[in-house]
DNA sequence: ATCCAGGCTCCTG
DNA sequence: CAGGAGCATGGA
């Protein structure tokens, strides 16, 4: 086993990062065991292991970064090095966060309450662009049940001591699926599964190279993405945000973003597309942060209204 | 049953 | 260009 340390510029809350994967939906190839997050990755072309835990605190950040399964090699450990800083958005200097906390008192209060958190990002574009699809104008629950049922069937496995952990599927692979065979009979619906193999092609095809995208300016980035059938605004600047990292990119049109703003704000509706772009110019600079953040809030109101409900019946057989 | 959910495409006016 | 209908599916 290799290990190697990554630093991350303070204040860094792992423990809330950990926190937001238990909560989201959108944790299905990354996993929380032992306060360590563990995930399946390609390194070197080869599959191998990630593991991150912490080894210090909120002001004095230290994460330990382990590759299991082959022998790994020094080269692969910076890329390991590299991932985890990209995963868990260690570069951030969030200090100005402080100041559009201060000029934004509704946001500032969730700026205090996640103190130290960054955006957790989906590790490889590809899945994260998939997932984006998925996710579209359905229950993420209910999209969270459709990737699961993508990698168990398209997917692999791949062991990890006493877990096992989920592969996604490779983009060649998907783009050989035919919808009727393949995907309805996983409750795909047409759409999506066009959309899915469409982008699989495209990518396998090398019409459409994500780590190429991934370093364009968002503009840019958005503009390509767009070209795909499928992919809207929304999706891709989803994918910018949860996949490339772009932290002042957020997708305005989301419905959570429309009912959180509708309600902070003092709508009292639903906020329009424009409404939630006008309200981020509180943001700049920072409107990924702020997206992460209302969705986490979202999230965590969710699960603790189910949490209610699971209890109230519970009481009442 | 009805409405909605981390939209996109295509068609109107 | 803005607005809206249709699509498609399971969950609350």
């Amino acid at each position: 086993m290799a290990t190697i340390s990554v630093r991350p510029a303070p204040p860094f809350a792992f423990d809330l990062a950990l926190e937001y994967l238990r909560v989201s939906p959108s944790a299905v190839i990354e996993r929380v065991h032992e306060d360590c997050y563990v995930r399946p990755v390609r390194i070197g072309g080869r599959l191998m292991i990630l593991r991150v835990s912490s080894a210090g605190s909120v002001e004095h950040p230290l994460l330990d970064v382990e590759l299991l399964g082959d022998e790994a090699s020094g080269d692969d450990l910076g890329e390991a090095a590299a991932l985890t800083r990209r995963i868990f958005s260690t570069d951030d200097d969030i200090g100005p966060l402080r100041e559009v906390a201060g000029h934004d008192p509704i946001f500032g209060r969730l700026v205090r309450r996640y103190y130290g958190l960054r955006p957790v990002l989906i590790a490889d574009p590809f899945e994260t662009l998939v997932w984006a699809i998925l996710g579209q104008q359905i229950n993420i629950t209910f999209a969270a049940k459709l990737k699961r049922a993508l990698v168990e069937r398209f997917g692999g496995a791949i062991e990890a001591g006493p877990l096992t952990l989920a592969v996604f599927p490779t983009p060649e692979l998907l783009a050989t699926l035919d919808h009727e065979r393949d995907l309805l009979p996983i409750q795909f619906s047409r759409q999506k599964s066009r959309y899915v193999i469409a982008l699989a092609q495209a990518v396998s095809a090398g019409r459409l190279d994500l780590a190429a995208v991934s370093q364009l300016p968002a503009d840019d980035a958005i503009a390509q993405l767009t070209q795909l059938p499928g992919i809207g605004r929304w999706t891709a600047e989803y994918c910018l945000m949860r996949g490339f990292g772009h932290r002042d990119v957020m997708p305005a049109g989301d419905g959570g973003l429309k009912q959180i703003v509708g309600r902070e704000y003092g709508f009292g509706r639903l906020a329009t597309e424009g409404e939630v772009r006008a309200a981020g110019e509180r943001w700049a600079g920072w409107r990924g942060y702020a997206a992460f953040y209302w969705w986490f809030q979202l999230q965590q109101e969710l699960q603790a209204r189910r949490a209610k409900a699971g209890w109230r019946t519970a009481a009442q057989p």
